[in-house]
DNA sequence: TACGAAATGGAATATTTATTCTATTAATCC
DNA sequence: GGATTAATAGAATAAATATTCCATTTCGTA
């Protein structure tokens, strides 16, 4: 008699299930350790696959992923599905209500605070896997690889985006610009045909922002940009979109999804000016 | 008879599945208008959910949900869904061959390191929950919440995280000041009595942030600092610090954990201010 | 190598979910 | 305003999927 009844065993988070499975590496069998292995890797597939499907891609029976879902602490396949789909699925608390959900957030522990941005973080590394397909992203490093120099643009929330992008990049010695904030973003001057343009842009979009990249887009220099929303203005014009969204704890984001993202793109533009030499 | 015989007219891409709703939109009866507009916004929920819900979401019955799928060319929900959870599996590589060398091919895509990224992401995440513990991070908020201005001082690669803190810091109307790369690091006159300052400093270490924090704390100033490495020299004179460790792929790290650190302490310092009041 | 315990894979069953059918209601046209 | 057609919602059916069971194999130990 299997015996799933003490809910307090059941993972109820992302990390909880992440521990489980460092913590089961070692001592799971054989078949239930392929599991963890593949599962570790593709946790992003879980909402979207049948257990066959999971079982067949970790080479095991479905039978056997079965019993490595209950090994992990949940009833079956459904149950951690569950958890899994519940990620993309959770309604976001409204802007407006920031300062209401800040205040209820001022009584729980700083450790608290931490542990539920961190678990925001897993989510919006699954969502992003979800989000972003490889062609799409092979396009588009493909495409700023053969630019002269990369025009990185981006204000506000997205600046530590665009900055951390210029730093990777200019290690990598990739030819790179950083517009700076304000007054600066007039330097449409400063770019020439060949030239891509890399637009960073999260809701509500900062006009400078979209006007650079506008005008750029006008003149025919091709504009890449990253957003967290669909109805993203750059959109218009864009040669190509890419979406990161970012799960919010009391209204405040971060930018793990942003830059896991940005920092791929960097690694895989240089990778691809390697493999053309 | 509806007839979706002809493959020709099914929706191969997203883009097409959008025109025609976009499309539809005007021409489609009521229940089947509801559903366009519902799904037109909440187009990734569709590979997490059954057609009930789908239909319960959009405030109709199961079987007219389907018959929008079916008049956007679709032969039913699961059609339709599967396109959908196509992106999501897209960049699955063959499975069952790959199993046992999964981190060591040879070509690694671009969505493959996307995936590497995003794992070092989960690990990174993981360690920094244990890392932290919640006493002190609950101390570094309540100093720092105490501060006159929090000056925020972070080069080379810590430079985005530090911008992100500002941005944050601004947006919560928390007093703070980035001091920005080169030549502005000398402005330790404009650090007072009364003020804290922010320091962040991966190896190697820059000498500009070190030399600032350490003029800062000879004169009585508190410094909090953020690092990567235990033997940071920043722990030399630091009132109190922070670990963040990144996981790395091929040599190369995102700041996943350090700018989810940061991001918590900020707004913590906010809530330690209201709660003050 | 032989024994017991644990693990495994395939087949049988239960459950959920998609899809179709039909009576009823609403809209359109003459 | 009545006749005709389209649209709708709920119930019935079909298909897919999760889950359990059990005979067989593998593993660890003496």
């Amino acid at each position: 008699m299997t015996a799933p009844q003490s809910s307090a065993l059941v993972p109820q988070t992302v990390t909880e299930v992440l521990e489980r499975l460092d913590a089961g590496a070692d001592i799971l069998p054989k078949r239930l350790k392929q599991c963890a292995l593949f599962t570790r890797r593709h946790l992003h597939l879980i909402p979207v696959s049948t257990v066959s499907e999971m079982a067949r891609a970790s080479g095991v029976a479905p039978s056997a992923y079965m019993r490595f879902c209950q090994a992990l602490g949940f009833s079956g396949y459904s149950e951690m599905q569950g958890l899994f789909k519940a990620q993309v699925t959770d309604f976001r608390p409204d802007y407006q209500d920031r300062l209401g959900n800040l205040r209820f957030q001022a009584d729980v522990g700083t450790g608290q605070l931490l542990a539920e941005f961190a678990e925001a973080g897993h989510k919006s590394l699954l969502s992003l896997a979800n989000s972003v397909t490889n062609e799409g992203l092979d396009r588009i490093a493909r495409g700023m690889a053969q630019a002269r120099v990369i025009h990185l643009i981006g204000l506000r929330r997205a600046y530590a985006v665009v900055s951390s992008m210029a730093y990777l990049l200019d290690k990598l010695e990739v030819p790179s610009s950083l517009h700076y904030a304000s007054g600066m973003l007039n330097a449409s001057g400063t770019i020439f045909e060949g030239d891509v343009v890399f637009a960073v842009s999260f809701a509500p979009f900062s006009p400078e922002t979209i006007r650079l990249a506008r005008e750029s887009a006008d003149r025919g220099i091709k504009v890449y940009g990253l957003t967290d929303s669909d109805n993203c203005p750059l959109n218009e014009f864009a040669t190509e979109m890419l979406i990161a969204r970012e799960d919010e704890v009391a209204g405040f984001r971060s930018l793990t999804a942003s830059i896991t993202l940005t920092t791929t793109l960097a690694v895989a533009i240089k990778a691809m000016q390697s493999s053309v030499d």
